[in-house]
Order: structure tokens, then sequence, then C-alpha cells
DNA sequence: GACGTCATTGTGAGCGCTAACAATTCATGC
DNA sequence: GCATGAATTGTTAGCGCTCACAATGACGTC
């Protein structure tokens, strides 16, 4: 059973204990068919014996394949990279894929060069990256690789393929949800410069209150952390009662500081300012008061964008969905609920 | 420069291109003394030109390294596991290792050996395992596996080395903290009683009453998520006003619906009742009020289990250090200060 | 009963690399 | 100028596996 050389047993150890070839030790594993079933017990009971597993290198070394897949990422502790990393992984080891990940802080190119080059050195056959800074993307494309890379969240059209959820239209569900509930104008807090998703969701705002005819306010801008929503809570308060009722904010973190700000300034959400979330964090719900958000499906964006990376590595034409990107979904909760007096409805 | 063949270029290829033995490549390649400059120089172009990287396989196969580890978690959504796991893989990469991941959505049995066999396929030379709940380390223990296997927050003494963090001090500093503050008991709302750092946290907490000569009062149980808190912050709401002026909750999602729950109730946090979180989520200093609660340090723990996965591997005698428990940190907020009437100081 | 056919098993080569050893070159001292 | 040893380079042999092909056996057909 249990077997202790200094030197773990090979397939031709097997074989010589199967009385067998190495080659139908092989034939086994591999679940050919012609291999008569005594001859397929002995082998397995053989492997159970000496307690043997098939060398992971002497095989990746002779089929060209290591099946694993790597990815680049940076926030891996925020929910949106956490959940697609998550995601991924899933997608990924459905198809028989490990995946190795690389968790950056910065997305600097200096970085991200190293990144594919310790995950070149590993073997990968194939990259997913979490690149939703534009600089990131940049690197990506002036970077040489031997291996198809796949971008996710770097928005459309940027000259490497990749999967993306429309970030354009879920401001247009927030922006127009809260104009719909009555609201003149909806002010915005926008995420940083260089991420095409804080770009994109400050578009669909833009986009919603143009087709109303509505000029935009000032956009606020922060880091997506609490904090800097905190800051710009304390800026947007200044505001209120000279035209500010409602804020859209690019990420439900920063929607967090915007609220306590708000309550500290003796500002009533939603009764004096509506505030509207993107992200959905399994927090929202219970914030003071349960945020209206945009919800992402992360799952999707894990399969297709795994989906995607494999038909680039098998050489097979990626399928036409690839392109599309994902619809998000809009959540109402009390924030964003002007006809309540407490503070937002039980949780379902 | 570019380089386009079906077949990535070889050792050989290079060395010929270069007119030396490829064996003089692999010494360029591995930094050897005893290569002249000259010849390094010729090597180094052709490698340069033809685009030529080292393979894997092949390496991994005649070293029997392939300075890959693997990492068995589950929840890496959440705050900690996602943690956990970032630090992991950056102190993994400094050692010039890779990380492959697998991340379960619950730790059974099946689910766990089956990804030990996954990782196992892949060549992963050891594991982390961030196995939480006891049976996930039953597990563990039961299974055989090829390579040395840590676990991370599995509680001291299971039979399997691990890194933790001291969750029974951590309980003390939250409970201390609330009688030193004046309250006379503190409820608990505990996590899942599965979870090995949920029944530290509970003994830590339980300790401390006994200790000033205070008998625990109930013990309230959820399951980590806003919503459980939530529910159970609606029962502790109908025990204001009959001796609850305090509640040390065992993370802070779940406190986060505590704090609603009260809230809804009519509650006032701090005033009526205090309330202390554990993990300080970035989201915690937000909360209304901010919460008071405890920080681990995820990146020691990280650090701490690589360093012992490593000896495991490398046959060293783990150091000293590494049976140690890492000290939490007690966070003081606002949710905690008895004093204060408005909703909290502003951020730090 | 010889022969073809198919199922089953075995043999040999080689994937691309590193380690061990052998061979060569080079500098130095006498 | 040549021995001597060190520095430098080349040669050979696998690592453990899968692939292509060869060999064997079983079985039915005429």
């Amino acid at each position: 059973m249990a077997q202790s050389q200094l030197r773990p047993p090979t397939m031709a150890d097997v074989a010589r204990l199967a009385g067998v070839s190495h080659q139908t030790v092989s034939r086994v594993l591999g679940d050919h068919p012609n291999v008569r079933d005594r001859t397929r017990a002995k082998v397995l009971h053989a492997i159970e014996e000496m307690g043997y597993r098939r060398n992971f290198s002497a095989r990746a070394l002779v089929t060209r394949r290591t099946r694993t897949l790597g990815v680049v990422a940076s926030d891996t502790t925020l929910y949106g990279p956490a959940s697609t990393l998550f995601a991924l992984e899933e997608a990924a080891r459905a198809e028989g894929y490990l995946v190795s990940t690389v968790s950056l802080r910065r997305l600097t190119v200096d970085k991200v060069s190293e990144a594919l080059e310790h995950l070149s050195q590993g073997g990968v056959e194939g990259v997913v990256a979490i690149a939703p800074q534009r600089s990131a993307v940049e690197a990506l494309a002036e970077l040489r690789h031997p291996f198809p890379v796949v971008t996710v969240g770097s928005g459309p059209s940027v000259g490497i393929p990749g999967v993306n959820v429309d970030q354009h239209l879920g401001a247009r569900l927030a922006t127009g949800h809260l104009l719909a509930a009555g609201h003149r104008t909806v002010w915005h807090l926008a995420g940083p410069e260089d991420w095409q998703e804080a770009t994109d969701r400050a578009a669909g705002w833009r986009a919603t209150l143009e087709k109303v005819g509505v000029a935009p306010p000032l956009t606020l801008r922060g880091d997506w952390s609490p904090l800097s929503g905190y800051r710009a809570g304390q800026e947007l308060a200044g505001w209120v009662g000279r035209g500010l009722t409602a804020v859209f904010v690019a990420n439900d973190q920063m929607a967090l500081g915007v609220l306590r700000a708000l309550r500290e300034a003796g500002v009533r959400t939603p009764q004096d300012v509506a505030v509207v979330g993107f992200d959905d964090i399994p927090e929202s719900e219970f914030f003071a008061p349960p945020l209206t958000t945009v919800r992402q499906d992360f799952a999707a964006v894990g399969k297709r964008s795994i989906a995607l990376l494999l038909d680039l590595i098998e050489g097979r034409e990626p399928s036409g969905a690839s392109g599309i990107a994902i619809e998000p979904q809009l959540v109402v909760r009390a924030s964003s609920f002007p006809y309540t007096s407490d503070q937002g409805a039980p949780p379902a």
C-alpha cells in the first residue's frame, strides 16, 4: 500500500509488478480501448498497490501540454476581482485546467511584464489578465509572449481579445432609475481616470442625462475606496439644497463612504439624497440604508473568458458570443426609494 | 527577432545559432560561472534573436522540481480568505514559486479530495489548505497525498502542521475592551459551529467573562453572512433593557447585519448597545457607526505558511516560529465608544 | 488446417532539458 | 618551450512519459 522509497514509483515499476509493459500501463491510465479487462484490473491493482501517480512533467514534456492557465490580477481582495478570480478558476477546472495566479498590487508595465515572465517560466498555456486599468492593457499589448492572452474588464476594442460587462448599460440603468424616480438631475462620483470601467460608467451616466436634455453636473472622482467616497461625500453634502438630490456612485465601497458622509452632515438618504452604487457587494444590502446598485455576473465573465482563451489555445475560431458584453442588472433597494420614511425594507 | 515556426526553438537551436553546444546555453541560462564573457554574449544574443524560452516541462522533468505550490480554499470572495490567498501568492512568488489555486464552494471530504487530486495531477510540490472548518481538516488528515500539506486557520494541534492567528486572544481583546468600557456583561454572536475560528473566538469570549466572574449569557450563532447577523440582531434587540448593552460579533459582516437590525429596532449604537466585530474588513470603518473590530495580520499568515511549507518540501527542520500563533490587534472605533453622542469620529 | 483479420500487447524512439564526466583550451611557472 | 593545473567547452546519458509501429494471439473462414 503505502510506499516510501526515495524515488516515487514510475510507470515501469508498475508495469513490472503487473507483469505487463509500461505502454499497457499508459493505456490503462489513458482510458484507451483495446485493453483486456483482466489486464486493466491487474494494472489498476498494481497502481493502487504502489500508490503510483503519473509524473506530471514527463507527461507534459511529451504531450506539449501543461494544462495550466495563468491569471494576472490586482486588488484581489476586492469583491469584483475576487469574484472574477473565483469564476475563472472554477471554469478552468471544469475544463481540466489548473490556474496559477499572480496578484499584483499595481499593474505597472514592469510588474505586468514580470508577472507574464513568471507565468511563462511556469509553463502556462495561456493567460487571463484582469486588467481594468488602461495602462495595464497597454503594457499587455506591447509585451511579447509565447501564449495567447485574454483580458477581462478592459473594455471593447483594445487590440487584445477580451470579455466585458456592459458598464455603459449599467450606468444607464442606474442613472435612468434615478431620473425615473423624479430626480431632475443625477450627480456622479466616478472611479479613477485610468480605469476603463470608470470611464464607461461615467460615459453611460453622461449619455443618459444628455438624452433627456440635462447638462451633467460636476463629476467627482474617487479611487474606489470607502475613504475616497467619504471625502467626496463631504463635498457632495455641500451641494444639498442647491440642486443635488441624487448621486450615482461608481462602486459600492465609495457609496458606503458617501452614505457615511451624508449621514454625518445631517443629510438623510434617501429622503434628501438618493444614492445608487455599482457592484452589489454582499454588504450593500445591509448598508444604512440598503444600497441600490448594479450587479455584474462574474460567473459569466469567468466562463466566457476561459472559453475564449481555450479557443485561442486550441486554435479554434472563437465563438461569436465572446465579443458581446455581458448585461448587468439593476438591484433596487432603499437608498434610492424616495417614498419610504424608515431606513428600508427588510432583506429578502 | 520574432519567430514563428510551428515548434518553438529549443536549446539546441540556440546552440547551433550561437555556435556552441546546448550545454553551454544551459550554463548561460543557469548563471553558471566558468563561461567566457564573449561566449555568454553570443549565447544571449542568439536567445534574443530566436525569442527562445526554456521549456518548463523538460526542465521540471530532469530537475524533479516544478516550483509550483497548490492552495485549496473556500469562500475566496470573502475578505479573510482573499487576503490570505493574496499574501500566500506574494510570499510564494518571492521564493520563486508559482501558486495554483483551487477555490471550492464547500470543503467537503469529496471536494477536498478532488482538489488535492487535481493539484497533484498538476505537479504541485506542496499544498497550503485554507481550511477553517474542522471537517475540512479531518478530510485532509485522512487523505493520502504525495506532497506536504500545511493548513491555515485550522487551529493548533490537529496533526497537520499549520499557521494560525490567535483567535482566542482576539476574542479576549474584544470582550475585555467592552468590559473595561463599563459593560456588566457581553453577549456573543458566534460563527458556524464547525469552524475552528468560531469556536476559538467563542472560547476566548467565555474565558474573559468567567475570569471576572460573569456567567456568559446565551450565545447566538450565525453563518458569517450579513443576513444571519441581521436575523440575530433582531433577536438581540429583544434583549435590550434586559441586561444587553454590549455584543461581541464573531465577524464584521455579521456585525453589519446586527447594526442594521438594531437601528431598525430603534436601538442606538453605541449609546444603547456597543458592538465589536472581528476581521477589520475595509468597509468596517465606514459602517454606521464605524465598527470596533479585531485585525488579523494576513500577510504574516501568508509568509509564515509558505516558509513552513517550503521547509517541509526542502526537508529542512521547520523554524520554531511556525508553531506560534500570530497576534491579532484590537481596532477601536465608534461602535464601542460609549461617550460620543454622534455617529463617530471622522476617519484617520 | 492454412490464412486473414481484428483485438491486444510490446518495442523503440525521442520530447528538451540538466548532470556527470571527458575533452579541450589557456595561462602560468620553471 | 613545455609541463601543470585551472578555466572553459563538449559529449553522453538519462529524467518518465506518449507516440508510432511491430509483434503476438485469438478467432473465424474457406
